[in-house]
DNA sequence: GACGAGCTACGACACCTGTCATAGTATGCG
DNA sequence: CGCATACTATGACAGGTGTCGTAGCTCGTC
């Protein structure tokens, strides 16, 4: 079991920062990103760091002149091997705490609690139906 | 906003991944982390990056012959901030989708699903009361 | 006490990543 | 057209990390 999904690629943190930034703009220039840092860093730090992205498949970028970036693999892809890598990391696949600490880390909406009971049904439903 | 916990230090994946093994069962000796790695890795790779780990005080490795290591940092410290930054990273902050995927990910028991329930209640119950 | 097996200490090296400086190129404006 | 300004390309460098080889040390056994 939790096979390697071969296909979501093992990245730094480094890179997910920057994605992040690139998921939540398309199309996204140096300076918007040097912006999103704070200022923090050089222009050409993050021209860098944009452009090993590209080098990798893993943005993209526009020819216009403030060329713009743009993600080339989706949250998704990340996202599942991170969380399942959590979970085995800090609860040793128990999934529960996990969500124990989601729900009390912050004030849920009623839509949302709605949401989670209907989560909840359904993954009964498919317990029973087993 | 998310302001940096200073004393969570920010720990590498590769950190992680030690510490991981020295979290689940304590006091381990090279060999039996090489082991844990499947043998994928030389004996003394292991070596080096277990005592690069007690070089920055995550873990401790005592005296005796086959020298044990231990982690010198709790699970908790880190996993909290990976968490939180897990929740941003994938879903700005939204955390139902991120439950809807450890819903659906695997089967769950009866009895977690009924603690799920439990948790549901209590989240509901502190929004009402507020 | 000498030996060999098993550990440990240490050093080396290549690759990745964050950081940036500087040189080159293109473009809008006068 | 000629420039200044803005953007891009390229190269450099240091620190971290994964990988290991090898030399040195220790301890149980004969």
């Amino acid at each position: 079991m939790t096979k390697r999904k071969s296909n979501s690629p093992r990245l730094s943190r480094g890179e997910i920062e920057l994605l992040e930034i690139l998921w939540a703009n398309d199309g996204v220039t140096i300076m918007q990103v040097q912006d999103a840092f704070g200022h923090q860093v050089g222009y050409t730090t993050v021209q860098t760091r944009l452009d090993r992205l590209v080098a990798k498949k893993l943005a993209t970028k526009t020819k216009d002149r403030p060329g713009k970036y743009e993600a080339a693999i989706p949250r998704e892809q990340v996202s599942g091997d991170d969380l399942s890598t959590l979970v085995r990391h800090v609860t040793q696949g128990r999934v529960v705490p996990l969500i124990a600490h989601l729900l009390q880390d912050r004030e849920l909406t009623s839509s949302e609690i709605a949401e989670v009971r209907e989560l909840i049904r359904e993954a009964e439903k498919r317990r029973k139906e087993k």
